[in-house]
DNA sequence: TTGAAAGCGCTAACAA
DNA sequence: TTGTTAGCGCTTTCAA
């Protein structure tokens, strides 16, 4: 058996109640009776039990987060801005992944639930509606990070996708191009779907620029797949001449691709995408990106939920944070 | 409040008991009664308190899990394979970052450890001796991920780091090279130190190779500290005509550096490195590697742990996992 | 096959 | 400033 709080009281010659006034920090105990406990917990190593703790005060300073997969860069990177400030307001992390599946969704959110977690950060493609019922039972905060909702009833905090790709596109258009693919991750991606692709198409439209099917481009978001499909492209009797690709995984793809084939960026292609990794600048030429700040988003989302979860007043539930662009070698 | 089991066994005209066994999968339930209790549970929407089952049953269901820092591909792709063997047999993981600094592996253990967690994997760059001091008050099983114990009285999964250095630095040597560099990563991790280095000076040694200190260059391990690095060796006037690379981020650090300066990969210096990202393949040319199975590093400790928890007789707790080399551009 | 009852280790009134 | 006591929601004997 482990040392309890009743030991250390019994050790202390005091009540458990007053151990636990030390433990907890409590101002109402005498000095010395703070250093004859301290010391016995010392003594003992003594080490509260979180989980009877968590049954009396109801609170288990624990959070759940559920992301698609930590193996991604992109969650991993924002996952690790969760994690600091998670440590700074003294809670652990309970981390799930869901590999985008509904089902698994479903069952990680009630998973979490029943392990009573004070708060959650819920990332995904698509919001299901299956998944909004059960988000409505919950009765702890929940905060979206990196993913949209379109009834905008429950906080998130993104970037604004959509004008970021129009700058990305606009760009592009400045440097005197009238044919750009947006080479984009799956649309089952709401963002990819509802913003990115609308950004692409507004900057098109605003351009007086025909909008060409065969210049959309689906990949599944890897490296290996966008360098497959730069055949569609490269296929094409009118090509592209610059490429708007949705991650910086897909430019690489298809900039090998478009290498291996003998041409040149960015002298026959221009190419942008969103920079998630930190390949867009160990490639050569290293490319031209807008910037996501994807720690920024899950600290944001992360504080946003602290203050949920103490009943702060809360003056904006959709956050949008700043991005920027960053010009390097595939753009001239 | 929310619903409790006792909520269910008045609702369903039964004891607590009753309700306890059904939702456990009790096999001694009458069906009726049965059906008659998973009516109930799903009428009242009942979902019950892991926390309060945590401290009757002393079982948590859920693992701790330390890790240097989540953010960085290694490790991203290493919990992954925690994740899905904890998910196989229905654990949770915490996930907590130390940053490899020592006074917070100890806060995470303690933490955890108070937590309940019902096991542990643990990884950093080199145990001290307070960290071991820490474990060994710990009451559940704990497995060291990719980290060494030299003093083998903890379970461990690793590869043959030795010998996969040995191996990649012969490659060099057959391919007639008799200058090759060593670009490393922090020698504060034990596994660079004691095995990475001493493959690389086993496989000099045994070659007739004289070993020289200029040769060896220590970096943080990032794409930047390696790029930076690289003019410690063009500054040489015998310079290497190949280099052996900690890690892909350290060798494309450095190549790029070099193709910068000129000169080519792999016509004027041949590159191989330990392979942990995407990078290896993504970049041109794309680079040897040896490849190392972070997945199931991950995977085989969280089985590991499984086993320990579960109190079953573990033949060898020492494991080696398998590693294989992949010959690609940067070698001829 | 079911129920009664005693904890699990702690917090949080309430009293003193 | 300290102690007493009643839970928190569940599991787990033990009896019936």
């Amino acid at each position: 058996m482990s040392i309890t709080i009743y030991d250390v009281a019994r050790e202390a010659n005091v009540s458990m109640a007053t151990v636990s006034r030390v433990v907890n920090g409590n101002q109402n105990v005498k000095p010395a009776t703070r250093k004859k406990v301290l010391d016995c917990i010392e003594r003992l190593g003594y080490r509260p039990n979180a989980v009877a703790r968590g049954l009396a005060s109801k609170k288990t300073t624990t959070i759940g987060v559920i992301v698609p997969d930590i193996s991604k860069s992109y969650y991993a990177e924002l996952s690790r801005g969760i994690a600091d400030i998670a440590t700074m307001y003294e809670y652990n992390i309970i981390l799930s992944n869901s590999d985008k599946r509904m089902t698994r969704e479903m069952e990680l959110l009630d998973d979490l639930l029943g392990k009573q977690v004070d708060g959650l950060i819920f990332m995904s493609d698509s919001l299901s509606e299956e998944i909004k019922k059960e988000m409505a039972t919950a009765n702890v905060p929940i905060v979206l990070a990196g993913t949209l909702d379109s009834s905008t009833d429950l906080a998130t905090v993104n970037i604004d996708h959509e004008q970021a790709a129009y700058d990305a596109v606009k760009k592009l258009i400045d440097n005197g191009h009238k044919r750009i693919a947006h080479v984009s991750g799956p649309l089952t991606r709401d963002i990819n779907r509802y913003c990115k692709k609308v950004g692409y198409e507004r900057a098109l439209k605003e351009a007086g620029l025909p909008i060409y099917e065969e210049y959309f481009i689906e990949t599944d978001n890897t490296y290996d797949d966008a360098y497959e499909k730069w055949r569609l492209l490269r296929k094409l009797d009118e090509k592209p001449t610059a490429i708007f690709a949705g991650n910086d995984d897909i430019a690489v793809g298809m900039m090998n691709g478009i290498r291996d084939d003998g041409y040149s960026i960015p002298e026959d292609f221009e190419v942008i995408c969103f920079q998630h990794t930190l390949l867009s600048r160990a490639v050569r030429p290293q490319l031209t990106t807008i910037v996501v700040p994807l720690y920024d988003l899950g600290a944001v989302s992360m504080r946003l939920l602290t203050k949920m979860m103490n009943g702060e007043e809360i003056a904006e539930t959709n956050v949008l944070l700043p991005y920027r662009m960053e010009e390097r070698q595939s753009t001239r």
